[in-house]
DNA sequence: CTCAAACTTTGAATCTAGTTCAAAATCCGC
DNA sequence: GCGGATTTTGAACTAGATTCAAAGTTTGAG
């Protein structure tokens, strides 16, 4: 009796095709020209049956957010099994960001869109459940590499939970996006790269940690060497910078 | 011959009043259920006047977010004047904007949502140039501070211009707040204040620097004397906490 | 003071796009 | 092959942003 479970998997399926409909006509047209009517045009289906899949619009947005994580968590696994020493995997951790940033910033858009007040609150309970577990993964990844670090002696906890010392990189790397994809902001004053800059405030941070072995950030050759050494290591096959 | 004067004066204030309306009606339905002509309503004047003013409700928003920089350059403003050391000053930059968020949160929403792709694109560019000028001076009163503190000795810069160090602090203070207000992700893994654990960061990040004089975040008692240090001189009429 | 041109305000009408829902189509077990 | 359950459909509905022609007001020249 699979008929059932042909089902649900048709379903899936088609919600999958409803999501990447809305992934195509964004990167078309825009976030800002998304309409609902098209994507159920685009997949040859009524408008209604989209609405059987999502609430609202809102809702498709947060759905749609919650399947774009699945790139990051991808690129944080390659960095979470990287063989190599933890401080340079945190700083992985950070670089696999910022290439998904790269990537895809069109899903650095819509997420900040998503996790708006206005767009989150209008999604169903169901679908920021899902959102925020398809995340998850995300700060797993990254406890694991603090509390590897404390097992082996790079790192100190003094007093924080492996996720406290977890959310100083963190709030770095969101912010830093932030701000740059606000643009016109960094036009203001000069400033070069501001994802190497990320990268080295990332170092003074964890310097600050003491977070073994440390690194002088202000050397900028042995920086990039460091970053372009990441990007080889772990990234290969990813088209990098 | 004041007449054109007057009228100029007539019409900034009606914006005003058009912007005072719009807040209120966000602190009262929420940003959710702002409708333009409940705003026109509220002030007794038309749709269109309101229109007059703003060429679109994102080109509102995009005011209204401007407008409420003004708070948060008031706070800046103090800590910039604060008698205190360079280092006591950056970590008060950061208590100040913390401060900010937590009196006004939905400022902090609206500005989320404002920076936005959709928003920010649908507005005018006036108001886009506007809003940035409104931001200004945040930046101003960082970089005085970054060079005050290389002139007297506190801080090397190392090949970073002030701004470059600036960005530091400043993502990894706008990084939480972003995490911060995204409900949910902070249920998971308990994480007491997540603002007395961004000032711990902030110090890590400082110490890194070796901003002198350099601080031991470890010590929690220190660290508190020191946040309720700054609320007290430099913020003592305001409610803090 | 008068009047017409210029400018401003008005709010009903328009328009856009999200959402609904009754009818039609399809599926399923008997 | 049949009848009820489920799914799909898309025209109709709706909310709310935006427009614009008509009404009102101001200005300054005569």
């Amino acid at each position: 009796m699979g008929t059932k479970e042909r089902r649900v998997r048709e379903v899936a399926e088609r919600e999958q095709l409803f999501l990447d409909a809305a992934r195509d006509l964004i990167r078309q047209d825009g976030l800002l020209n998304l309409q609902m009517a098209r994507i159920a045009e685009k997949c040859d289906y009524a408008v209604g049956t989209l609405y059987q899949h999502f609430a609202s619009k809102e809702d498709l947005l947060v759905a749609l957010s919650a399947d774009n994580s699945q790139h990051r968590v991808d690129l944080f696994r390659r960095v979470g099994e990287w063989k190599a020493g933890t401080r340079d995997r945190m700083v992985g951790i950070a670089v696999a960001d910022l290439m998904f940033v790269k990537l895809y910033p069109e899903h650095f858009r819509l997420a900040q869109l998503a996790f708006t007040e206005v767009v989150w609150k209008a999604a169903s309970p169901e679908r920021r459940r899902m959102a925020l577990e398809a995340g998850e993964p995300l700060g797993q990844i990254c406890d694991s590499i603090v509390e590897e670090a404390v097992r082996c002696g790079d790192l100190k906890l003094k007093g924080m939970k492996p996720q406290e010392v977890g959310l100083g990189p963190w709030a770095l790397t969101i912010g830093t996006h932030t701000i740059v994809h606000v643009d016109g902001v960094l036009e203001q004053g000069d400033i070069g790269d501001p994802y190497r800059l990320m990268t080295r405030h990332l170092h003074y941070l964890l310097n600050g940690l003491d977070w073994q072995p440390l690194f002088d950030p202000s050397d900028e050759a042995a920086l990039d060497r460091m970053i372009k050494g990441i990007c080889t290591e772990v990234f290969n096959d990813i088209v990098c910078q």
